[in-house]
RNA sequence: GGGGUGGUAGCUCAAUUGGGAGAGCGCCUCGGUCGCAUCGAGGAGGUUGUGAGUUCGAUCCUCAUCCACUCCA
């Protein structure tokens, strides 16, 4: 059975025999979940249902997904290759019950599964259950243990640990017991005491997880309201099972991928050695260019932070081992991508499409490694000469964690070329500098605490009869009346709440937009009325004391109950009143602004780039928005102003802005709509349309003149009409990863500053073109500095630029002609001075006129081509500065004489209150006191005097 | 999120307690050669990333900021 057919007969199975849905894997790069770093489990696109805040249409689902261990808490990356089972890249095998089937159900259908569809021998399989813990309160799983005994015997169905049969998902969220099916590969034996003891023959084939309990924030469990089954079985290894081999490496999964690797590096075949380091290699780059692949196919790219740097630093150590160990020097990665397609691209539409792509990526990133490599192999040399010339033929732990810590050189291959040098490498003192880094990289970490529903309260609010929150009301955003259901305190509902902590409100009807699609959430208010008092002492019509206020700083969605989170700024709030729900307007106009901006961008960057500009996020900020894309380069000054004008010209015909639900697969079909990759998608789907409304496209959906209409699924804030967001200007442009870039753009009022700024800049620039020179000077930097430091749209920058540079060059030569000039004139009197001097030997002491500091070392250079033997100090004083210039230069004969530059300088600026130094020849200095220049040559003069000078022809 | 290193001529990089900004390659001009990736002579090219501070004086020291590389989480 090849690897294909055991992938299809798994869906299959699951499909026709127990009625589930089969779904497609989900991205290996979670857009919508920024604590996960990538998809490393079949459960993760399930999330949602898991914490009760998600349905689907379906509550059995089958699925493969592809699963990327490596960076994280599950981080695998340094076992692959030095065994037959870690993968940074695998496939996850899994069916699910939301809510629907459970223990009995699960375990039937894998044993029929495993015996009957594969044909694995029963009496090779052995089972685990919970076997309770009493430190927890947890009795032992006797349920799965029994369902279990009907097919295997007994002292094959075996209790586990905390450890191995009890799933957690993280430190709170969904949990539960779970049974695991192991496999023994030898047979023929009671492998029992073998089961999950680390032998590489007797393997967990299959892990059922029965969801049940809800781990809180205090550490307890508790029941959560639906059961669900989470079952995951690794492709790779079941594949190797069915296939009767004793390493996943040894099946048609990876056989392709060997072959292309033989031949782009021309390293002998691969024969399967646990030690060999070639076969440690080949399983290494084999695992690694199926997980960059994949990854390259969903948009992640390697890259310099969080996940694309982890996916950079598997490129390296898969390039590594091709240069250490197969012996090949040029970029070969990015040539294996075709056998990847080979194994996956059948399985996985967007591997094959993808792939062209994904090796130019892989290629580029290869060049990359190249360049850093050569700059580390200039460092080793150095570190290595070091270490020859120690005693102990080592190179230090510095030299090692410097090399690695700063330059990226790997350690292993420090320590590999070491020892081809003959030496050796601190290794345990690199370690102690590693984990002491890891210390301090550990130590600033805020343990940020968020309110958020969990599944347990979700389910009380259910059971006290609250509603879903109503959100009609949110596009329009005008002040709503609400009654407050329900104030949640992180850990328990309260009846009311007072000035304190932060609290989650929930009320039966909202207005408020709660963050979701890259839209920041509103802010606002929930005022309680005073009408309808009871009781009111006072009688005098002020409101009662419990009416309070609450400001709302954040709006979250959990399931379908959305929570206003915030303080209370005054008074009381309590479940039963009505409170008056008012939006910041300013805050919600800029960002339904920004939001039908980021529409408008997305369209017009496809018209301009082309159809390759994909999204693959974008922020909703209420001062500015921000959307990155797949593309193959920068975006040009001329596509920037291309881009920006067609935004501008949607703005000023004034279109519009459409909204409606419809049907999810008709709107589909629309010609030009623009739907985000891995995104999924409610049906009936909110459609936001500009430039025609829904149901014009829905009515012809192929007609290409929806090419020029943006429309997009959307359930973010939008403008009633473009002409609102007044203008459009594009603030910055870069480059996130390889093949992704960044725009980040502004709206309303801070595009129009914006455009002022730039329109301000540009008088100026023009003013400057009929100054003086003098004054030039001045205004060029002032310019410069402006042009660096306002917000310039990039559009109107890319104009200013060479402006900018155009005054710079007029300054340049300006300056240069001044200070010509003051340096003619310095070595002009210099030139009199030396010849007035002439055969004397005593020192020249001289006040030169309008000379600076540069003009002056000009002078030095002149009088003492003249006056080869004679120590010379020049002054020049500038009154506007209020600074003397002090420049020596001293012959060898007066040094050993005792007369330093350094010293004479100094004692010359001291007596105009400064201080200097300076080299023994030559020295400069700098006084305060123009007045007292005179007095200052005077004091040269003397200390000169005071100095022995020897006369000319004695000294030698 | 927290560290490390770097940013100097078109490119690769120097500049020793803070004291006159340099080299090689490339470029331009001239000379020599049948010709050359040969040789010789000369020349242009720099707000030392940006902004503050300390100082008589900052490429160098301090702080902030931007960018690049890199490590850790």
């Amino acid at each position: 059975m090849r690897a294909a057919d055991v992938r299809r007969h798994f869906i299959e199975f699951f499909v026709s025999r127990c009625g589930h849905t089969a779904v497609p894997s989900s991205p290996v790069v979670p857009y919508e979940d920024p604590t996960l770093l990538f998809t490393n489990a079949g459960m993760n696109q399930f999330k949602d249902v898991f914490l009760g805040r998600g349905t689907r249409p379906y509550t059995r689902a089958v699925d493969t997904q592809k699963c990327i261990r490596a960076g994280g808490k599950h981080n695998d990356l340094e076992d692959v290759g030095k065994d037959v089972y870690h993968h940074t890249f695998f496939e996850m095998l899994g069916n699910w019950s939301f809510g629907d089937y459970f223990k009995r159900e699960s375990i039937d259908w894998a044993w029929e599964l495993l015996t009957k569809v594969y044909g694995l021998d029963p009496a090779r399989l052995y089972a685990t259950y919970f076997g309770g813990h009493p430190g927890s309160a947890l009795e032992p799983d006797t349920e799965a243990r029994d369902l279990w005994r009907r097919y295997l015997p007994a002292e094959r169905v075996l209790p586990g640990s905390m450890k191995d049969n009890f799933w957690e998902m993280g430190d709170t969220g969904p949990c539960g017991p779970c049974s695991e099916i192991h496999f023994d590969r030898i047979g023929g034996r009671d492998a029992a005491t073998l089961v999950n003891s680390g032998d590489a023959d007797v393997l967990e084939i299959w892990n059922l997880v029965f969801i049940q309990f809800n781990r809180e924030q205090d550490g307890s469990l508790r029941p959560l309201p639906a059961k669900h089954v989470d079952t995951g079985m690794g492709l790779e290894r079941i594949v190797s099972v069915v296939q009767g081999k004793r390493s996943n490496y040894d099946t048609d999964l990876w056989s392709p991928i060997f072959a292309a690797i033989a031949r782009e590096t021309g390293a002998r075949p691969y024969s399967g050695s646990l030690t060999d380091h070639t076969d440690i290699a080949y399983r290494i780059i084999a695992d690694h260019i199926r997980c960059l692949t994949v990854a390259a196919c969903d948009g992640a790219a390697p890259g310099a932070e969080g996940r694309n740097y982890v996916l950079r630093r598997i490129l390296r150590r898969a390039a590594r081992h091709g240069r250490q160990t197969l012996g090949t020097s040029r970029p070969f990665l990015h040539a294996l991508v075709p056998a990847v397609v080979d194994t996956l691209g059948g399985a996985f539409p967007e591997i094959a499409s993808g792939a062209a792509a994904a090796a130019q990526t892989i290629l580029e990133e290869e060049k990359l490694f190249g360049r850093t490599l050569d700059r580390g192999l200039a460092l080793f040399a150095d570190a290595a000469q070091r270490a020859r010339e120690a005693p102990s033929r080592c190179i230090s732990a510095e030299d090692a964690f410097k090399l690695h810590d700063t330059w990226g050189f790997p350690i292993d291959l420090t320590e590999v070329m070491a020892s081809e040098h003959g030496l050796r490498v601190d290794d345990a003192g690199y370690r102690q500098l590693m984990e002491q880094a890891r210390e301090t990289s550990r130590a600033g970490k805020p343990g940020e605490t968020r309110l958020e529903l969990t599944p347990d309260a979700l389910a009380r609010l259910a059971h006290m009869g609250a509603r879903a929150t109503d959100a009609s009301d949110v596009h329009h955003g005008r002040p709503i009346r609400a009654r407050i259901v329900a104030i949640w305190n992180g850990t328990d509902f309260d009846a009311n709440a007072s000035a304190g902590p932060l609290v989650g409100v929930i009320l039966d009807q909202t207005n408020m937009y709660a963050e979701s699609g890259g839209q920041e959430a509103d802010t606002g208010e929930l005022r309680a009325q005073a009408t309808g008092a009871v009781g009111s002492a006072a009688g005098d019509g002020r409101p009662l004391a419990s009416h309070g206020t609450f400001e709302v700083s954040d709006v979250q969605r959990f399931g379908d109950y959305v929570m206003h989170i915030g303080t209370v700024t005054g008074g009381r709030i309590s479940v039963g009143e009505t409170v008056t729900c008012t939006v910041h307007r300013e805050r919600r106009d800029a960002l339904r602004a920004n939001h039908t901006a980021t529409h408008l961008l997305n369209w017009a960057l496809r018209e301009v780039v082309g159809d390759e500009v994909e999204q693959r996020g974008s922020l909703v900020s209420h001062d500015r928005l921000r959307f990155d894309y797949a593309a193959r380069g920068a975006l040009g000054a001329a596509d920037a102003a291309r881009v920006e004008g067609l935004v501008n010209a949607k703005i000023s015909s004034a279109l519009p802005v459409h909204a409606d639900l419809v049907p999810l697969a008709d709107a589909r079909a629309i010609k030009g709509l623009r739907a985000v990759f891995g995104e999924r998608y409610p049906d009936p789907v909110r459609l936001v349309s500009i430039g025609a409304t829904p149901a014009e496209m829905l009515a012809n959906p192929g007609s290409a003149a929806w090419r020029a209409v943006s429309a997009e699924f959307c359930g973010g804030t939008h403008l009633a009409s473009t002409s609102e967001a007044h203008r459009f200007v594009l603030a910055s442009e870069g480059a996130l990863s390889a093949g992704v870039r960044r725009v980040t753009a502004l709206t309303g009022g801070a595009a129009m500053a914006a455009d002022m700024a730039a329109a301000d800049l540009e008088r100026r620039i023009a003013a400057a073109g009929s100054l003086a020179a003098d004054e030039l000077l001045h205004e060029v930097n002032e310019i410069a500095r402006l042009e660096s430091s306002i917000g310039l749209g990039i559009v109107a920058r890319a104009r200013i630029a060479p402006q900018v540079a155009a005054l710079r060059e007029r300054a340049k030569s300006a300056r240069r002609e001044t200070s010509g000039a003051a340096r003619d004139a310095a070595v002009v009197q210099a030139r009199e001075l030396a010849e007035r001097h002439g055969a004397r030997t005593e020192a020249l002491v001289a006040v030169l006129d309008g000379a600076d500091a540069a003009a002056l070392m000009a002078a030095i250079d002149c009088a003492r081509a003249r006056l080869a033997h004679v120590p010379i100090l020049f002054l020049s004083p500038d009154a506007d500065a209020g600074k003397v210039a002090i420049a020596a230069t001293c012959p060898p004969a007066s040094i050993a004489a005792g007369l330093k530059a350094g010293d004479w300088v100094r004692a010359a600026a001291q007596a105009c209150g400064g201080s200097g130094g300076g080299k023994p020849d030559t020295a400069q200095a700098g006084g305060k006191d123009p007045a007292k220049v005179n007095h200052a040559a005077e004091a040269a003069r003397d200390m000169a005097a005071r100095t022995a000078t020897p006369a000319p022809g004695r000294a030698g």
